[in-house]
DNA sequence: TTGTAAGCGTTATCAG
DNA sequence: CTGATAACGCTTACAA
């Protein structure tokens, strides 16, 4: 159906796009009958006149223009979603997931990637897409919109989803949480008594580093163990090297390392080879995201695996909930989500 | 300035946006007026006039709405990069590094990830798109518009640079055809006599194995060397040891294996490993990329690295040209932009 | 050198 | 039930 719908658009108009008043045209009606039936009640209309209308866009191909509809209504379906700059290792998947999940919802989503937060042309290339699409949500994975725009954003009409700041507590930060607490869990049920958080250093932003620390952090205060140290790791020989050296000093007791991903785990066992202590006997580490790389290094990495689409649900469903749409996934991220690949590093 | 200018405009008007006939009417002139001095040549205006004009717009704080342009124009000054289901490690790099020299262009990105080939629904969100959007431009990384509906996107006047195909030769071609090349000749100056090329296998698409493979090729069939063989690297254990062990059967010269990428690098790494050949010894393997986990696995990665901004510099060089515009970037990709990082692998 | 007026494609109001 | 008509804010011949 489609494919003919577009091969008909194709032969029938070369050059110019498909409106209103060709589908009006073809329907035998007016452009307004066109764009009551094409998005307020289809109940107000013969069924004979709906069928034909919706035949004849169907037909045509034909597609409003964002342009238009911004400026005749103040405001697109169109939600951005900003990418923050962040070394994210399965954001493929991420941005998939999120997106199919708003389709559901009727929006359509496009994704900018923000540059480096220091650049000024960063955040003028997602003002420009504002002012241009009038979104109907600009969503934040995580710190890409500082404050100050944001409130510029919302001055500007837009409906701007950005509580996974640290700034303010939400789900996503409470995502992040549970992850380093499961991690950390996990390292205390294997043994493991001394834990420590290792974030990403690649120069980038690390919006999620705190949060995850944090979980852990919160399990060993539970459990009465010492508070978790927090170690900054390069991707990089060197630096994994001096990184580790910091934290296996005497020889207390086991150390448990949470990672920010995988590649880090994959550093902070490239620092311990290194340095030439034991993993996982006097190091254990575990990763996050149960990459396929992570299988592959020897020896094979312990990680926390998520479910993608699961565990951005809550994302979708925060701006379902701003238009008052009905949604199914829940609320906040569960303990349900995610799953430990046991390797050879704990 | 800016903020000043916001104050006044916030102050002024609060609700409504500030538009060109606020500026008109406080500069003492027309409509046309604001809009030709803000667009175009400033020359052909009284000073005075084109004084007061500017004055007036830097006091408002006013920004033409995108929307209203577009609608104008015919076309939006965002620009569709177009991204395919393709397993790219530096993904974000790339997409990054292209926003940015649009940005400098004046373009706003947005990214669309194509879904998988057969999917209908990933040509149809993007047409879907374009129809919404009216793009200044449609770039493709890589195949991932098809030949016919480019040309549909063509016919609806959008501007769609996709000559990266392997169908006709581009820059992009060139480009990959290079990196195999390059790859190849860095395992003869290391010895191999005995070539293969490996690509990734999962589940995606792979746009550009086959000119990776070419260069290859090429190479070797300028020296005499016998064709190169072709494998198709899984990222898993068992996968791995598949591949490699269909390769190194006898006891004939040593095989160079040349890499899609650094994660496919390290499964052939893994695959030796279980197969128990040595490396470099009996196999010699280059990945592609430089990445920093190439570097943390043992032992480390040989790969090809890439300077990223030039290596996409002439994608946004062949829009900048479309349009006119001024850009510094070279037309298609040099050897100087590949160098190769020596690591124990080769 | 500057102004007038006709679109661009959609939505909303108000008649018929 | 359906259709004119008037915005929305900007660009651009064309006229003065």
């Amino acid at each position: 159906m489609a494919e003919q719908a577009e091969e008909q658009a194709a032969e029938r108009a070369p050059g110019r796009p498909v409106t209103s008043v060709d589908v009006a045209r073809l329907a035998g009606v007016s452009r307004a009958t066109v764009s009551h039936i094409l998005n307020h009640q289809v109940q107000r209309f013969t069924p004979r006149t709906v069928e034909r209308v919706l035949a004849a866009a169907a037909e045509l191909g034909y597609v409003k223009s964002a342009a238009a509809r911004a400026l005749a209504l103040g405001h697109s379906d169109i939600v951005i979603l900003v990418v923050p700059d962040t070394t994210l290792s399965n954001l493929q998947d991420v941005i998939e997931a999120v997106s199919a999940q708003l389709q559901d919802l009727g929006f359509a989503t496009v994704v900018h990637f923000a540059g480096p937060q220091g650049a000024a042309s960063g955040t003028a290339g997602l003002t420009a897409l504002v002012d241009m699409l009038r979104p109907a949500g600009v969503l934040d994975l995580g710190e890409a919109v500082p404050p100050e725009q944001a409130e510029r954003l919302r001055a500007s009409g837009a409906v701007v989803v950005a509580e996974y700041g640290v700034r303010e507590a939400g789900p996503m930060s409470d995502g992040n949480v549970l992850i380093g607490r499961l991690q950390a869990e996990h390292l205390v049920a294997q043994g493991y008594r001394r834990l420590a958080y290792a974030s990403l250093d690649d120069g980038r932003r690390d919006p999620w580093g705190r949060d995850r620390a944090a979980g852990v952090a919160a399990l060993c205060a539970e459990l009465g163990l010492d508070p978790p140290a927090h170690l900054e790791v390069p991707l990089d020989r060197a630096g994994a090297r001096e990184a580790v050296r910091t934290l296996v000093g005497g020889d207390g007791p086991a150390l448990g390392v949470a990672c920010f991903s995988d590649d880090v785990a994959i550093a902070v066992l490239a620092g311990a080879r290194e340095v030439g202590v034991e993993v996982p006997g006097q190091v254990g580490i575990i990763g996050f995201a149960g990459s396929p790389v992570g299988q592959l290094v020897a020896p094979r990495l312990t990680s926390l695996a998520a479910d993608v689409d699961a565990g951005v649900a809550f994302i979708s469903s925060r701006l379902a909930s701003v238009y008052g749409l009905e949604v199914d996934g829940a609320q906040r991220p569960a303990a349900e989500v995610f799953e430990v690949v046991q390797g050879g590093t704990t």
